[in-house]
DNA sequence: AAACTATTCAATAAACTCATTGAATAGATT
DNA sequence: AATCTATTCAATGAGTTTATTGAATAGTTT
């Protein structure tokens, strides 16, 4: 093999992975199987597509080895092939919103939806809970919650906000987090917090980005 | 806007960067852009293309922000648009060998056809360099080893390593680095030393593997 | 101002990618 | 063994991407 062949080798397997995230329904796929395991019913439902193209989209992704499968009854649990899909993901999208300022207007205009709001950044964010300073809230669904969450963290699925405020404690600072800086559902939380006279932030980015540091997790499950 | 079309622009947007990624030889551009700024001459000759091609690539590149043009009398410099890019570059580098060992067998077999060679991380050839243990060849062309090299580094390009063998002292080990993990010069001058006796080994990685990681480099051109 | 030169543009055809169907499959449950 | 169910497959057409040309352009040099 001469040179040219090789590096139009190396290239070419390279290039494999990066088409494989090439597709911005692909990247949300990733981006969500970030939380852990999910099923194509259940990834069709959460990226709102069709469950073939769904489907299709995942093969591409396994082709490129970038997600793992496993069986659980009659569902396959598509989930990523390690922290290495994570980390890359990661790099990719501080790159589309450090040099493309299209990505960062976009997120800051549909935030602004939901009021005014502080964030907190995640090593910020970690020696405040050591001090006790604040209550953390996991507001995404249960079982995500369940897979692994925040130590400390308590779960209130944002639907089940609304019915569980009467037992926060008024006197506390509350910091809500969610799937990641695209997910709204921290937003959604702090929102209604604030509504309803407590003092709310958001965490900046999401679980995956906590745990990307190395920071303590619990997990509930055993998968 | 609502939910999905949010995530659909942020996707989107998302995407246009790794779409940008997406092509073997848009790869192999970068990877050669994390040298320094090269004319669009340099780059078609470095990746064995059309001028033509090469332009239409770099103009993808430019549509994702991943570059940045200067001009120099006739010629476009084409320089990676920052640090971060090289980062995902180096991050989704790591996925294709990590998870997709086609790239990595390709690579080790590639390599073999110098021989059988050493290679020295580059941590511990830091601390090497610092112990005076090491001589350390920069065997990239020499307008690259101006532009900036590891500190301490000698430039014996390739290319004219063959003449400067006699200056060079028998009881050393030397340790040869050149562009990255996918360029062959260090393989070339190793081999070359070892069958003129010396004692060599290759630096794992490139300058810029060394550069992201904040060691010390040294430049001779003022850009 | 004319000539030159590096780069870009524009048009084309071939090769891919994607969404949309509806049918097929593999395995679990009854 | 028959049924059920989540997922995959296969075929189609519309839309992109790419390599290849050769012409056009924008600056620089003369």
């Amino acid at each position: 093999m001469n040179k040219r062949a090789f590096k139009d080798s190396v290239y070419g397997e390279l290039a494999k992975v990066t088409k494989a995230m090439s597709n911005p329904h692909r990247l949300e796929i990733i981006d969500l199987l970030a939380q852990g395991p999910f099923s194509v019913e259940d990834i069709a439902n959460n990226t709102g597509m069709p469950i073939a193209n769904a489907s299709q989209h995942l093969q591409h992704l396994k082709a490129a080895k970038l997600v793992r499968i496993t069986r659980n009854g009659n569902f396959m649990l598509y989930s990523l092939a390690g922290e290495n899909v994570y980390q890359a993901w990661a790099s990719l999208r501080e790159l589309g919103m450090v040099y493309n300022n299209a990505v960062e207007k976009v997120v800051t205009d549909f935030r602004k939806g939901y009021g005014e709001m502080e964030t907190v950044d995640i090593d910020t964010l970690a020696k405040l809970i050591e001090q006790n300073e604040v209550i953390l809230l996991d507001v995404r669904p249960q079982e995500e919650y369940n897979r692994g969450h925040i130590h400390h963290a308590m779960s209130i699925p944002i639907a089940t906000l609304e019915q569980q405020l009467k037992q926060l404690p008024k006197n506390k600072t509350f910091i809500a987090y969610c799937r990641g800086p695209f997910c709204v559902y921290a937003d959604e939380a702090v929102a209604l917090l604030h509504r309803e006279g407590f003092q709310a932030k958001r965490m900046d980015g999401g679980f995956p980005d906590w745990m990307l540091k190395g920071l303590p997790i619990t997990r509930v499950d055993k998968i």
